[in-house]
DNA sequence: ATTTGACTAAAAGTGTTTTTTAGTCAAATA
DNA sequence: TATTTGACTAAAAAACACTTTTAGTCAAAT
């Protein structure tokens, strides 16, 4: 078996454990006993748990970006393109398990661990955000003073409704009001 | 001693532990002990804890309700009045102390006996918005779909806000994008 | 080069005892 | 009569001692 081969297989084993039971309800053992393999191979392959957790993270937010890389890139006017991430973007991370951990856990100041896989995501969300914005001014349908302090606005509303959404688990029965708040926030740049 | 006096006294030293310690590590002897009684007085005056730190957390609510309800009844169109209303009321929840261990709790699922005085605030802020929405609306400066609907997603964008702002204590940092946040907000329903 | 599994130290869990605390109430006081 | 007191109880929380589990290691095996 290469080394990539057997890398993905222990992601993979490794991304049902900890999305089902949290990082720390999750052993080490049950993950090396479900690739039938010793405990060492872990260790191998990856320093620590929490290097493994963090690389699992990674994928699943590699996924929630490619993703989001098609909306942002597909041939719509920056209106569409702006209401299509902001919905698609809490549907995919509706989905992304171990992130909602990594949410729960800043409430709990633990997992200082995931910090640069987060900081990396953010950084993504930011040109994502930026790249629409500056396409909707150049088409002439948006407008607004700062593009950076636009951005972070968006960030901070997009952020701050994780918690409830996905902590609180608030997303089923706030779907419709947030597509209604889609088109809000739309609204709010139109020119 | 007037009865309305011991119980104001009462409700004084338990709002400055229950805003310090919080609600479980606040004990009635401390409390007791604080005004220079035996315990037994609390609850002559009060029934339980509970009812007691319900009667805190009321006092603390109204408090800021009767602060916003100057800022809507101000004299000024209802684009200010909004505007106010989003500065003022996050500036004052994030001052309410014991509302903030409410919304902790309900983070971890405790705290029930809570939900009667939280269920009133929510109420009291639909009356608000939907009054300052027909203002706006009957001054012409307003426009949206539905009244109702707008309600919500302004609501549910304060609510969600309210935990990282204040369970995570991210309001100082924050500050100023929210002031830019309250004039995008408004400007989403300039007509 | 990779895998194994026995090993360790530290953390988490368990069961038991001790202490603290919400709430009560008969007696005292105002 | 209305209010206050403080000793009292039952139940919860804390402290303690002991056991098990678990992350991480490493010499030997494949």
């Amino acid at each position: 078996m290469t080394k990539p081969e057997i890398k993905s297989i222990i992601i993979s084993a490794a991304t049902q454990y900890f999305s089902k039971f949290g990082f720390y309800k999750t052993t080490m053992d049950e993950i090396a006993k479900h690739i039938h393999k010793a405990k060492g191979v872990l260790y191998y392959h990856y320093n620590s748990k929490e290097e493994l957790f963090n690389e699992v993270l990674k994928q699943e937010l590699s996924v929630v970006k490619e993703e989001l890389q098609k909306v942002i890139h597909a041939d719509d006017d920056a209106i569409t393109i702006l209401n299509n991430y902001i919905l698609e973007r809490l549907d995919l991370l509706y989905k992304a398990l171990n992130y909602h951990e990594t949410i729960k856990a800043e409430l709990f100041e633990k997992y200082h661990f995931v910090e640069e896989v987060r900081a990396d995501f953010s950084e993504f969300e930011n040109r994502s955000l930026h790249f629409i914005l500056s396409k909707g001014k150049e088409e002439g349908v948006f407008q607004f003073n700062d593009i950076g302090s636009t951005v972070n606005i968006l960030l901070m509303m997009a952020n701050s409704m994780e918690v409830p959404l996905f902590v609180q688990n608030k997303y089923p029965e706030y779907s419709d009001t947030i597509k209604e708040l889609a088109g809000f926030v739309v609204k709010g740049l139109k020119s």
